[in-house]
DNA sequence: GACTCCCGCCAAAGC
DNA sequence: GCTTTGGCGGGAGTC
C-alpha cells in the first residue's frame, strides 16, 4: 500500500519545501513535532497557500492542522489523540467547517496541492480511499475532483480506486485538441446564436425558434459529440462509455471547449449550461434540467478555477447580472503541435519530459486494450494524430530541422533532467495565493514571449535594454521555436513573400490561416503586443467597440469602450495579471512610437528600420540561399544586435527558419489595411500586433534584386507541406498573388460598409506612410498574401446566413476548421448580426 | 429571493 | 453480492 501511496508533490523538490508539502515525507516512523506557528516561507509551494486558507478561516486552520497530524500519525494513533483532545469541547464544535470551507474549490486546491504540476515519471499513483480520508472529505466528493481533471487528463484512471496523475504534462494538448473539438463542433457559433436569442428575449425553447435553434444545434456534426482523448490516453472503462453523454467528463470539456473558442473568453453559466441541454435534449428542455446543468457547472467551474484556468466573473447586461466565468487559462493558439509550443507557453516545462512515444508507450502500458468498448476517439483527434505524426516525421527527418534543437534546448526545457528547485518555481507558485500565482503566469508570460521575441524583437524589447533582446547562443533554439513550432497541420496556408530581408535575401513565409487568426485574436503566448494602430497610421479602429466592461475585486479595472487601441487589448485578452508585462509593451510601445518611431520615421529616411508586415509564425522559407554572417550594410546598432544574437539558424523549408537576427525584427504596429498597390492585403480586423521585420535593406535594394522563388521549389514546397493539392501550381512569381486573407474580425459586429471604408482609410494612410519615405517607389514591399481558401466575396445576407448554419465542405474541412471565424466573417458582413449591448463584467 | 453548491441517495458499472 | 462510480436533485447556506 505503501508503494502506491498518492505521490508527493515533487519529489526533486527541496528538503525544506517537501517539508513544507508533506511533512510526513521524511520519515514515515517519526513524526515530525508539530508546529504550532507554521513557518512562514515564501519560497516553499504551499506555504502561501496555508496563509491563504489561515486568512481564510481560523477554523480551516485548525482543521489543516488536525489533517496534517492525521497524515503524520496515521501510524502513530496517539497524536490523532491528542489532536482531538486538542480540539476537544467548543473547539471542537467550532472547528466545524462551514458550508464554505468545505466547497469543492478549496477540496481541489487542497488536493491539487498535494501533487506535482509536472510529475516524475514514478509515484503519481493516486489512491482515492487515502485521498478522500487525508482530506477529510467523502469519496464521492473526490470524484468530482478527479472526472473534471481526467477531462484534461491531468489524471487518468489506473484500476479501481486508483488513479495516475499526469499534471499539466498533457494540459497544453489537451487544450489543444478541446479546442480543435470546439470549433469543429461550431460552439462560437452556438454562443453567438444563444446570446443573440437572450438579447432577443426570444430564447423560449418552443415553436419555429426552437425549430430553429434545434436545426442549428443538430447541424452539427459533433453534436452527440463524445469525449475527446488524447492519443494514448483512452478511457476503458465501461462507466465512462455507458454515461458519458451526461457525464462531468464530457461536461466538462465541453465548458472548457466555450471558453476556447469564445472571443472574449467570458462565458456565462446560463449560455453554458443552454448549449449544453441543446446538445442533449433541446425539445425537453425543463427548468430542472436547466438548474441541474448550472449545478454541474458550478462543480466543474469550482475545479477548473482551482487550476487557474478560469476565474469567476460576473456579466452584467441590461437584463441583470449573470454569473459567469472568464478563462483565465493559457491561451490555445489552434493547429499547434507537439511539445513545442507547450515549451513555449509553459513557464517551466516539466523537467522530466518524456517523449510523446514513450508516453504513448506507457500509457498503453497502462492501459493494456481488453477488447471492452473504447471511448470513441473525436474524429478531429485522429486526423490531427496523423497529422501531428506526419509532420513530425517531416520535421524530424528534414536535414536540419530546428525542430530536435527546439525541443531538446529552448528555454527550460534544457534543464537538466534532474528536477531543480528552481524548475519547481511555477509549479510551486500554482498553489501560492493568487496574486503569487499570477506572478508566476507573468512570468509564464514573460518567458514565452522572450521566445517569442528572441524572434521578432518587438519596439517594447527594443526599447528595453534589459529585456532579452539579445540572445546568445544559447538562446538561439528559442528563436527558431515560435516558428518551427507552428507546423501547420492543414492544407490551407498562406504565403506571405518578404522580399527584403536585412541579408537581402527574400523570404516567403506560409502563413497557415489559424495563424492569421492569431493575429486577431490575440494569443499572449505568442503575440507580439497589441499596438495602438492610431500612433502610426492615424486611423482608430472601428473594430474594437466591444461594450464590456471588465472591473475586478481588488479594483482594477479596465474600461473598453471607446479607446480602439484599449479595445484591443482589454476586450480581446482577458485581463489577466500576466499580462501586465505586455499592457506595459503597449504603454512602452505607445510612447515608444510617439516619441521614437514616427521622429524615426522622419528624422532618418535612410534608417534601415523599414518595417515589413510580419506574423507571428510561419514558414519562412528562403527564396535564395540564406547567406550565412551576411551582415554587410548593417548599421552599428544592427551589427551588435546581430552579434548578440547570432542567429543564423538554417533549416529546411518545411521545419521552418527564422532567416534573421533577432535586431533585424521590429514589431511595428501596421493596422489592418488593404494595399492594392502593394498587394498588401491583410484582415481588416488584424489591428494592432502585427510583428514586422525590420528591413535594413528595404531603401537600399531594388526590387530586381529580388530573387523569386523558383517555383518548381514552391511548388514542391506547398505540396510537400500540403498547402496546395498536388495538381495545383504556384505561378512562378507569388509577387503577384492577390489573394485575399478571410478576414478574422472579432465578435464584434460591424458592417461590412464601415469595414470597407475603414480599409480605404488605412489605405490611404499607409500610402501616406509610404510617401514619407518610408518605401520608395521601387522598394516598396510587396507582401503578396496568397490564400487557399475561396476569396471572401459580397455575400448576400440571407445567403450568408444560411451558409452560417452549413458549413460547406463539412466539419473537417479547411473552411470548417475555422468555423468561428467563418461565422464571425459573416457577422461581419451583417448577417449574424448580435446587436451592441451593455456588457459589464465584473470580477468576483 | 436569488444564487451557490454541498450533500447524500441510489442506480449503474465494476469486480 | 459487495464495492466503486457518478448522475442527480433537494435543500442548506450565503449574498
Amino acid at each position: 500500500r505503501n508503494m502506491l501511496k498518492t505521490p508527493l508533490k515533487q519529489t526533486a523538490t527541496s528538503h525544506s519545501v517537501l517539508t513544507e508539502i508533506q511533512p510526513d515525507c521524511q520519515s514515515l516512523t517519526t513524526p515530525p513535532k508539530p508546529r504550532k506557528t507554521p513557518p512562514v516561507d515564501p519560497w516553499t509551494p504551499t506555504s502561501n497557500l496555508k496563509m491563504l486558507i489561515s486568512a481564510a478561516s481560523p477554523e480551516i486552520r485548525s482543521r489543516e492542522q488536525r489533517r496534517e497530524l492525521s497524515n503524520n500519525t496515521s501510524e502513530v494513533p496517539q497524536a490523532k489523540y491528542c489532536l482531538q483532545e486538542h480540539l476537544s469541547g467548543d473547539e471542537c464544535e467550532k472547528s466545524q467547517p462551514s458550508r464554505k470551507e468545505k466547497s469543492l474549490g478549496l477540496l481541489c486546491h487542497k488536493f491539487l496541492a498535494r501533487y506535482p504540476d509536472y510529475p516524475s515519471a514514478q509515484n503519481n499513483f493516486i489512491c482515492l480511499d487515502e485521498v478522500a480520508e487525508e482530506l477529510n472529505v467523502e469519496r464521492r466528493r473526490i470524484y468530482d475532483i478527479v472526472n473534471v481533471l481526467e477531462s484534461l487528463h491531468m489524471v487518468s484512471r489506473l484500476a479501481k480506486n486508483r488513479y495516475i496523475w499526469h499534471g499539466r504534462h498533457n494540459l497544453l494538448k489537451t487544450l489543444q485538441a478541446l479546442k480543435k473539438a470546439g470549433e469543429e463542433n461550431r460552439y462560437s457559433q452556438q454562443v453567438q446564436m444563444i446570446k443573440k436569442r437572450e438579447y432577443e428575449h426570444e430564447f423560449d425553447f418552443d415553436g419555429e425558434r426552437n425549430e430553429e435553434t434545434a436545426r442549428y444545434f443538430g447541424s452539427s456534426e459533433h453534436s452527440e459529440m463524445s469525449f475527446v482523448e488524447l492519443p494514448g490516453m483512452e478511457f476503458h472503462a465501461a462507466s465512462v462509455n455507458s454515461r458519458k453523454d451526461k457525464s462531468l467528463r464530457v461536461m466538462s470539456q465541453k465548458f472548457v471547449m466555450l471558453f476556447l473558442v469564445s472571443t472574449p473568453q467570458v462565458v456565462s453559466l446560463e449560455v453554458a449550461a443552454k448549449i449544453l441541454i441543446g446538445e442533449d435534449q433541446l425539445e425537453d428542455f425543463d427548468k430542472s434540467k436547466f438548474k441541474t446543468k448550472i449545478r454541474r457547472l458550478y462543480d466543474i467551474a469550482n475545479v477548473l478555477s482551482s487550476l487557474n484556468l478560469i476565474k469567476k466573473v460576473h456579466v452584467t447586461e441590461e437584463r441583470g447580472r449573470k454569473p459567469a466565468f472568464k478563462w483565465t487559462g493559457p491561451e490555445v493558439l489552434p493547429d499547434i503541435q507537439d511539445k513545442k509550443l507547450e515549451t513555449t507557453s509553459t513557464p517551466c516545462p516539466p523537467p522530466i519530459s518524456e517523449s510523446i512515444p514513450s508516453k504513448e508507450q506507457c500509457s498503453k502500458n497502462l492501459f493494456p486494450l481488453r477488447g471492452k468498448q473504447n471511448f470513441t476517439r473525436h474524429p478531429s483527434l485522429i486526423k490531427l494524430v496523423k497529422s501531428i505524426e506526419n509532420d513530425r516525421r517531416k520535421i524530424q527527418s528534414a536535414p536540419t530541422s530546428p525542430v530536435k534543437i527546439s525541443a531538446s534546448t529552448c528555454t527550460d526545457q534544457n534543464l537538466p533532467a534532474s528536477p531543480s528547485k528552481m524548475a519547481q518555481v511555477p509549479a510551486i507558485a500554482k498553489h501560492q495565493l493568487e496574486g503569487q500565482s499570477k506572478k508566476a503566469r507573468a512570468v509564464k508570460t514573460k518567458l514565452s514571449q522572450s521566445a517569442l521575441e528572441c524572434t521578432l524583437s518587438s519596439p517594447e524589447v527594443a526599447s528595453k535594454p534589459e529585456a532579452p533582446l539579445t540572445t546568445g547562443p544559447t538562446q538561439q533554439p528559442a528563436l527558431t521555436q515560435p516558428i518551427s513550432a507552428c507546423t501547420p497541420s492543414h492544407s490551407s496556408v498562406s504565403p506571405v513573400i518578404l522580399p527584403h530581408t536585412p541579408s537581402g535575401v527574400p523570404y516567403a513565409i506560409y502563413l497557415h490561416p489559424s495563424q492569421t487568426h492569431t493575429v486577431t485574436t490575440y494569443s499572449p503566448s505568442f503575440m507580439l503586443q497589441p499596438l495602438p494602430c492610431a500612433n502610426v497610421t492615424g486611423i482608430k479602429s472601428i473594430n474594437s467597440k466591444v461594450l464590456n466592461k471588465v472591473t475586478t475585486e481588488e479594483g482594477d479595472s479596465q474600461t473598453a469602450t471607446d479607446d480602439p487601441a484599449k479595445s484591443l487589448t482589454a476586450n480581446e485578452r482577458p485581463p489577466m495579471e500576466s499580462e501586465i508585462s505586455p499592457q506595459r509593451g503597449l504603454k512602452r510601445s505607445q510612447a515608444l512610437q510617439d516619441n521614437n518611431l514616427l521622429k524615426k520615421f522622419r528624422s532618418d529616411e535612410k534608417s534601415l528600420d523599414t518595417s515589413m508586415t510580419f506574423f507571428p509564425s510561419g514558414y519562412l522559407i528562403p527564396l535564395t540561399q540564406y547567406i550565412h554572417g551576411n551582415k554587410a550594410g548593417f548599421s552599428d546598432k544592427e551589427k551588435a544586435g546581430i552579434c548578440s544574437s547570432q542567429c543564423t539558424t538554417y533549416s529546411s523549408p518545411i521545419a521552418g527558419v527564422i532567416p534573421g537576427t533577432t535586431s533585424e525584427l521590429k514589431a511595428v504596429n501596421i493596422p489592418a489595411f488593404h494595399i492594392t498597390p502593394l498587394n498588401i492585403m491583410l484582415s481588416p480586423t488584424s489591428i494592432g500586433a502585427a510583428p514586422v521585420v525590420s528591413n535594413s535593406c528595404l531603401n537600399s535594394s531594388n526590387t530586381s534584386s529580388v530573387q523569386s522563388p523558383s517555383p518548381t521549389f514552391l511548388n514542391f514546397t506547398l505540396q510537400h507541406i500540403g498547402l496546395i493539392a498536388a495538381g495545383v501550381q504556384v505561378p512562378s512569381n507569388p509577387i503577384l498573388q492577390h489573394m485575399a486573407v478571410p478576414s478574422q474580425p472579432e465578435s464584434v459586429s460591424r458592417s461590412s460598409e464601415n469595414t470597407h471604408v475603414q480599409e480605404e482609410m488605412v489605405s490611404k494612410n499607409i500610402l501616406q506612410f509610404i510617401g514619407h519615405g518610408r518605401f520608395s517607389g521601387k522598394d516598396r514591399a510587396v507582401i503578396a498574401v496568397q490564400q487557399p481558401c475561396v476569396p471572401r466575396e459580397p455575400q448576400e445576407p440571407q445567403a450568408a446566413t444560411e451558409n452560417f448554419f452549413r458549413t460547406p465542405g463539412g466539419p473537417n474541412t479547411a473552411s470548417s476548421l475555422s468555423a468561428s471565424s467563418d461565422g464571425t466573417n459573416r457577422t461581419s458582413q451583417g448577417t449574424l448580426y448580435i446587436p451592441q449591448r451593455k456588457l459589464e463584467v465584473s470580477e468576483d
